[in-house]
DNA sequence: TTGGGTGTTGAGTA
DNA sequence: ATACTCAACACCCA
């Protein structure tokens, strides 16, 4: 499910919904969620603390308390929603966090692959996860400079490489499909070869596509909604992701889906030739 | 019914 | 270093 604009837009759904809510009560339904520290530990630490402000870093959400940040990654289909306590859920909700207020703040995840760990505040930038991520695509660390050097000292392809949250952090398959698409890059293109001009439009793009997705509220295929429960917009916007056999909307060719790095992988022969 | 596919990422293997 | 396979898990579809 969730890309950087996706978890943006959650940030921002979300965060109009649970600012100031305190934490009475957490429920754990599925313990592999949490990842550090043990669960017991986890609750020990968040119980009886406010949610100061959500933040967001690459595709991970950040809870800050008063002394602790909650890292969250929705990884497929991770999503959060607010309820009243005695609204019931369902099978696929596996972590609750019930306010003093008498709503709850659900995590459900019908895949059960995200994640979530709680650092002490400072504490999260150090260490795994959040540590191994290169720069925000909006930041002004992500200079083209620095692009260029991390995509000439690798031979991988370059979707592989746009994938890589260490070189930039938030593209995931959508997003990199779209942006070799609109850059007239084939995914398969070795990303040592890529001219200067390439990886200055690939950055570009990059960002252009983030930034329209999330204007756009993200984008929904099978189950993503943001924190209002609402679907995104920017499947109307795709120009190859999903597209296969469709004409591609520049050259009427057919839009191809192949297999790249292991992911499925939307292209127009014509206008991103190897 | 079964196998292959899904918006993610970490581990293990050559 | 890189590529490939598998794993986590549930569901959908041909």
């Amino acid at each position: 499910m969730p890309e950087l604009p996706e978890v943006e837009t959650i940030r921002q759904t979300l965060k109009q919904l649970v600012i100031g809510e305190e934490i009475e009560s957490i429920q754990v339904n599925w313990e592999n969620i949490i990842k550090y520290p043990l669960v017991e530990d986890f609750k020990y630490l968040l119980v009886n603390q406010s949610i100061q402000d959500i933040k967001r870093r690459g595709k991970f959400l950040k809870f800050y308390f008063d002394q602790h940040v909650l890292v969250s990654h929705l990884r497929m289909e991770g999503n959060y929603s607010v309820h009243k306590q005695d609204e019931p859920y369902d099978k696929h909700t596996h972590i609750i966090f019930n306010f003093s207020s008498g709503k709850s703040l659900r995590y459900r995840d019908v895949r059960k692959f995200g994640t979530m760990h709680v650092f002490k505040k400072g504490e999260q930038n150090n260490v795994k996860p959040l540590n191994q991520l290169g720069p925000e695509p909006f930041d002004e660390a992500f200079t083209i400079d620095y692009f260029a050097e991390r995509l000439q000292k690798t031979t991988r392809m370059i979707k592989a490489v746009l994938l890589d949250q260490s070189v930039v952090a938030g593209l995931g398959n959508i997003y990199v499909d779209e942006t070799l698409f609109k850059a007239n890059i084939h995914p398969m293109r070795r990303a040592h070869t890529l001219s200067h001009k390439e990886i200055t439009a690939l950055r570009a793009f990059a960002i252009e596509t983030l930034q329209e997705a999330i204007e756009q509220g993200g984008t929904t295929i099978r189950s993503y909604i943001d924190g209002h429960g609402d679907m995104g917009m920017f499947q109307q916007k795709l120009y190859v992701y999903g597209q296969a056999e469709e004409p591609c909307q520049v050259c009427s060719e057919k839009v191809e889906k192949i297999k790249v790095s292991g992911r499925g992988t939307h292209i127009c022969p014509s206008c991103q030739p190897l």
